[in-house]
DNA sequence: AAACTTAGTGTAATTATTACACAAACCCAA
DNA sequence: TTGGGTTTGTGTAATAATTACACTAAGTTT
């Protein structure tokens, strides 16, 4: 491996969905500062500056499994960011100084995000992350940087998706519940539907294909099973 | 003024969209080679490196101007481009060095994009920008660096929004028929509708308001003149 | 066997979409 | 002044999508 050459002042930051039934979950790491073993209490996106000789895209691939061992995501452009001011404050900056060789260089960051299932990938947090953690969407604390901001708008970004593709294969189980389907739609659109309503119309996509199967050891009615069908679209 | 520094990194481009009554037009600038009078043959989109101490909307605003003379315009964010090659063909780069102080310099550009009424707006071309150009989008000719996979970015940008907001506020004159709105919707979605179904439907927006007055001075029926009513939505 | 829990289903009312053709209003030229 | 040219403006029927709404069925637990 030769040495790459980093771009000082252009970042990735990645932000990385998943589902845990009830409510979305983001994917954040824990800052540890240069070589000490202190972690700084701020959590932030996964993020890191681009080397001279690959893609935007790649570099956000190569960031992610860097800090957070996730392997091969597919992730797709969100939004750039590039305010004057993103990574000034104090504590930021303080942090920046120990892993950074210029920590005072201007950074615009460009926001990549994916929906993952987590039950399907291991996290292996290194580098200057030492830890990854899921937290729910509706529990993220004040984060580093612009990082904030940087989430609201990957989850507008991901709710104007849910519209046109049928996201979620990758959120759910192999085998899930049009219930399960149903919580997912709620979470992300943070809404309510009517039960007979979204079965109609999700079933109608032609998306969403019935098993011969149902739910075992529930203590209640179970629930038929269903599957995506990969081959009825396509990635642009 | 004080001199500002330039990032060497990041750049912004313009594309900025008018109507003919008949067809999509995007604003290319004809490049211009250093302090020479040369005029570069290859045709481009309105951009350059942006400032420190800007952000980078500001950036677009002001190189908007600067190339090209239109003022404050509003531009909205599109999708930032960042191929290590994206500047590196030998023509682009021939150009680059008669205008940069790096021309070799990795840039990641961000794109931008707005609609104007090219008649309510002068071009004043200036910079290395020798001459300001409205080209019908269908006739637009290889352009340099990445710029007509940024024009393309940029229209399917266009027409996924114009299903959200009423776009065309900007794009027609005061008064408007409903013909020349049908005919802008056509032109940017590249299809054809119903001249009575697009009518109920743009009709049942409320963004669309009837005004006692007929065109004057055709030679045939006269149509009825309408209005945008601005106050019926806001940007975000 | 009764209680508990979630699954699964139908219908009527309203609204949106699509496809389609002809008379009315104005100007112009003969 | 009349007839030809051109674009405007309009209605309806068929189909599809959306919304609102409540009860029985199928399991488990006690």
């Amino acid at each position: 491996m030769f040495p790459h050459s980093v771009n000082p002042n252009v970042s990735v930051d990645c932000v990385i969905f998943s589902f845990n039934n009830h409510e979305l979950e983001v994917l954040l790491i824990e800052r540890s500062a240069g070589n000490t073993d202190k972690v700084d209490e701020v959590k932030a996106l996964p993020g890191n500056l681009i080397y001279e000789d690959e893609t935007l895209n790649t570099a956000a691939g190569r960031v992610l499994t860097e800090l957070t061992g996730l392997d091969n995501i597919y992730l797709e452009q969100v939004f750039t960011f590039g305010d004057p001011d993103r990574i000034s404050k104090q504590h930021d900056q303080d942090w920046l100084r120990s892993i950074r060789a210029h920590p005072e260089a201007r950074v615009i960051t460009v926001a990549y995000t994916s929906l993952i299932n987590k039950e399907r990938h291991n996290l292996s947090p290194s580098s200057f992350a030492r830890n990854a953690v899921w937290i729910k969407v509706k529990d993220v604390p004040q984060l580093g940087f612009d990082h904030n901001e940087i989430l609201e708008k990957a989850l507008s970004h991901l709710k104007q998706k849910i519209y046109i593709e049928p996201l979620g294969y990758e959120l759910l189980p192999d085998r899930f519940t049009l219930a399960q389907l149903q919580k997912l739609y709620e979470a992300i659109l943070d809404d309510n539907f009517d039960k007979r309503n979204f079965r109609r119309k999700i079933l109608r996509s032609s998306f969403i294909i019935p098993l011969n199967e149902k739910q075992q050891g529930v203590a209640h009615k179970p629930a038929g099973l269903y599957r995506f069908d990969k081959s009825q679209f396509h990635r642009i």
